[in-house]
DNA sequence: CTGTTAGCGCGTTCAA
DNA sequence: TTGAACGCGCTAACAG
């Protein structure tokens, strides 16, 4: 088969064919009422030619690009890449097409994808944004496109869904309090990380609540965090306990005890934050908080639909959606 | 603060300001060499004006988006979001910006994913299609866009990038015949994924070499997959070690342990393709055939950039990559 | 090297 | 309702 290098299609020639005006065919394209026989003739230019749209030209022409830009630190956890999957899946739902960026929780990188977005004319923007995010900075880049933070709390001006941190990080502490392991320690990296802070708070608020005090065992990264750990858990006076902040953490925790050869039984009780895939595979099962990743898009992108709609009120409004703590068997349960 | 709701800049704006022509400052912001002072005053004018291109208009009048399209099965699983994420990097340091596209196996889906970049005139993709694709339906989508098959061969006539299926799966299975398990039974879900179907013959080639007849389990899902396997090793004759073909499979191999009770002792020597989170973290730890996933996309998006920017033969290439073998303890190792 | 001109493909006017 | 004409913002082609 040769092939033929024709040009595209386009409204003009559909039009030619169909013996229409070419806003006839735009506006039956758009689902604009036209008479039937015009459809009828439209319908069989466009199959006859193989039209397709050009999405750019209308996007040029109409000022919607329709795309949605989403810009998150990395898609290569579960909890980001089940969200991406997810919003993909809406996007297209709403017959918009997703543009994503990640930014390793590094400023300038984030910055330098809202610039992007901005060229690309983006219709809105989800957005997880690292520390040092503000809505000013956001703003410049976009001074009218609909943004909603997603897991990350930026402003009370900016629409944004999150986990009840806080308080989820408080029910662990007290779940494992609970067992009557006195001292709990807190392990995360990236302290500075938003949802970070605030279940280190959660946390800390459930300690002092019984008049313990808190614990944090942190690091600026996850190779880090396991030095630090191994000091904490090898002192003379380890934790009796720890509540982990995210899947990353646990991970480390779990690499650590490897490292140290210690089996299940010389673990120390563990609860923690995410529920990834080998949470149900070791031994013991990890008792975890699990983030309703379904039910956060799902808000996110119906906040943000709503703005793009111009259907939204203008003040912005913030969902928090409670975890869930699946009871395994690492927490000291059964 | 009043959002002055001033249109966008355009080239004429910034050409006006800075006194020459909008060609020029077109040039000036394409890298083409301009006079130094032209340049100068340009870049002033673009600063001040916060002048950002539109990509909307620069498809339409160039015939390029910037833009890649990547189509996968999903991205919830380390592989492929893994993939993502070095795609977009890769894709970012080229200019573009990817758009994504998931179709879970659904051969529609990914038909109607091909029309939609089409729409977007992305100037390529990187597909890893589904069982029922044929170049014929892609190049109806594309006559004339770059695509590569990655991590799925579809015909010679497309360049792919592939991990050596038949290969790997032969050495695993070697491998496992080496520890002296006769019967070695060969575990996946969706066997008429094509990575599979090689992996599958690459596991018959070794059986029979060693003339022992394969024994394939198999299921059209996960869940599926737990019952049959189940089934074989509760038989009386069970296997005396597993190869599993992916990640999905695996889990679905210690999931089944779990519900089982099994302790380690009690569980069948495994070997499975994918390098998962948990791998490293259960108890035996997996042997397991890895990925070389970074080499996979840097070989794929050069592969597709030498062909967008028409430095290609005109010939496809296929680029095989070998598995790494990844001993921990699964195996029977140690 | 520069500026002017034209037109990419579409949607949105307008007058019919 | 329809079709013709215009222009979205940009870059390719040209003449200077």
């Amino acid at each position: 088969m040769i092939k033929t290098r024709n040009k595209r299609a386009t409204v003009r020639d559909v039009a030619q064919l169909a013996r229409v005006g070419a806003s006839s065919v735009s506006r039956f394209l758009r689902g604009v009422p036209v008479r039937p026989k015009v459809a009828e003739r439209v319908a069989r230019a466009v199959k006859e030619l193989g039209y397709e749209p050009d999405e750019s030209a209308r996007a040029l022409r109409s000022g919607r690009s329709r795309t949605i830009g989403v810009i998150l630190p990395k898609v290569s956890n579960l909890f980001f890449s089940q969200a991406v999957q997810l919003i993909e899946e809406e996007a297209r739902q709403r017959g918009c097409t997703m543009l994503l960026l990640t930014h390793e929780d590094r400023l300038g990188e984030q910055l330098a994808h809202l610039a992007k977005l901005r060229r690309y004319r983006a219709d809105g923007v989800i957005l997880t944004g690292t520390h040092g995010t503000t809505v000013r900075g956001i703003r410049t880049a976009f001074p009218d496109v609909p943004v909603v933070a997603f897991d990350h709390y930026i402003s009370s001006s900016l629409d944004s869904v999150l986990l009840c941190n806080r308080e989820a990080a408080r029910r662990a502490t007290e779940h494992l309090l609970g067992h009557g392991y006195a001292n709990v320690a807190c392990v995360t990296g990236k302290p500075e990380i938003y949802s970070f802070e605030e279940r280190t708070a959660g946390y800390s608020e459930a300690m002092s609540a019984q008049g313990r005090s808190p614990w944090l065992i942190a690091a600026a990264n996850y190779e880090q965090l396991r030095f630090v750990l191994r000091d904490a858990i090898e002192s003379e006076n380890p934790p009796a306990a720890l509540l982990s902040l995210s899947d990353f953490a646990t991970r480390s925790v779990l690499t650590l005890y490897r490292e140290l050869g210690r089996k299940a039984a010389d673990c120390l009780p563990l609860l923690g934050f995410d529920d990834p895939d080998f949470a149900a595979l070791v031994d013991p099962p990890l008792t975890v908080i699990r983030q309703p990743i379904a039910e956060m898009v799902r808000n996110a992108m119906s906040l943000l639909f709503s703005r793009i709609d111009g259907a939204a009120p203008k003040k912005a409004r913030t969902v928090s959606l409670p975890g869930e703590l699946v009871i395994r068997r690492s927490c000291g349960c059964c």
